[in-house]
DNA sequence: CTTGTTATTGTACGATGTACAATAACAAGG
DNA sequence: CCTTGTTATTGTACATCGTACAATAACAAG
């Protein structure tokens, strides 16, 4: 029995937009294709007909999330490399479990292209030079990036990320980290966010010719 | 028939050894229990009586690999980060297969510590308060996560990663890429490390007693 | 020579991605 | 209204996956 008298007609974007929310409801490694087309009251293989496989689908949920993040920023050449990488991380946080799997894909997708666009766009009206706005923008990124994920896989040394961990280590190994343990309340991943850009803001804005 | 006569033991090291170097040669998805098994000589329920789940040995794996990390470190404490760091990128290049993986999971694992103490060791020779070092920390290693991670996967704006790509962007969406696009010669991954990571420790020897 | 323990084999099941063929609903032309 | 082609879906089928469970051969200890 093919199609059935009054259906809703599948679309790949309302596929799409549905395996995000059902990796955002349950994760990554419950997305299957039968999961996928229950939850759409459809037949697993009705989905390839606007799909030519899962992992076409996963390619086009990466681009979708990537694609929300905001571009629309404004102030300072400086704040507006804020924002975006600001708005880079929520999208990370927005979506949690799917991020990670964005990352381990090669992302030469235009929404990608167009938060480079912005934050090249934000960095020549520092007075970079065009190697220093390259070099800017990739120190950028894979810092937002790497600070995504760590956000995320709970790896960052933070109270709520380490401090369990770091209990059970044994003190004669980790001095260090014992040391700071203490330390750890006062680090929040907002803040550290916030340190590490700065750090790499100063650092560009002593190679450009603005303030 | 359980048992064979002259067979080589079975052991979790051996299971481990033989993932790595399977996932090494033809990528983390054939990666199974089966072709594992196969791989050992070993029918596939063998390997469940060393490792509990699939999930198991990927953390074993996982583990593994951060271990390799060369932590024996000399020189200035600003030599020692960037030996570290660079240390750090090294397993990412030698596995960039597994390196992924190992990102997208917690990896509270005394191999990712140990980084963390030796690199917290530096900072604070390098005279960082306590909430400095902690900062500093996550900053150098969300760096050098995120750049992993993009250089892996082809994600870095540089011209073996882009320059194809852009070529067939649409000039007028995305002019600043274009006008960039003839510097991308110029940079390449290892500059680009190097690049970002002087940015990091610039800052951080502001904020430090030391120089 | 027995007896337990250990490390492996063998069998089996439900779930997965997806190729392929069958077919119901709709659109257009007569 | 009837035919005919196209489109979007269903239904069936298969190889592969993780792994639970039971059977059993090799070894170790007595």
């Amino acid at each position: 029995m093919p199609r059935v008298k009054d259906q809703v007609p599948l679309t790949k974007e309302r596929i799409v937009t549905a395996a995000i929310d059902l990796i955002d409801r349950h994760g990554m490694n419950v997305l299957s294709m039968r999961r996928l087309a229950a939850e759409l009251a459809v037949m697993p293989t009705a989905l390839y007909y606007h799909l030519g496989s899962k992992a076409e689908l996963v390619h086009a949920v990466v681009a979708a999330v990537l694609a929300t993040c905001n571009l629309a920023v404004s102030g300072t050449w400086r704040e507006r490399v804020q924002s975006l990488c600001h708005a880079y991380r929520q999208v990370a946080q927005r979506y949690p479990r799917v991020f990670p799997t964005a990352m381990t894909h090669t992302r030469n997708v235009p929404s990608d292209f167009a938060i480079a666009e912005a934050l090249l766009d934000a960095l020549e009206e520092g007075g970079l030079s065009a190697a220093d706005a390259v070099h800017g923008y990739n120190a950028l990124v894979t810092y937002v990036t790497g600070f995504a994920m760590d956000e995320i896989t709970g790896s960052l040394l933070t109270f709520d990320d380490a401090d369990a961990a770091l209990a059970s280590l044994p003190i004669e190994r980790f001095p260090r980290l014992h040391a700071h343990r203490s330390q750890l309340s006062a680090v929040d991943a907002d803040k550290q966010f916030a340190f590490g850009l700065a750090l790499l803001l100063e650092g560009l804005a002593a190679r450009s010719g603005s303030r």
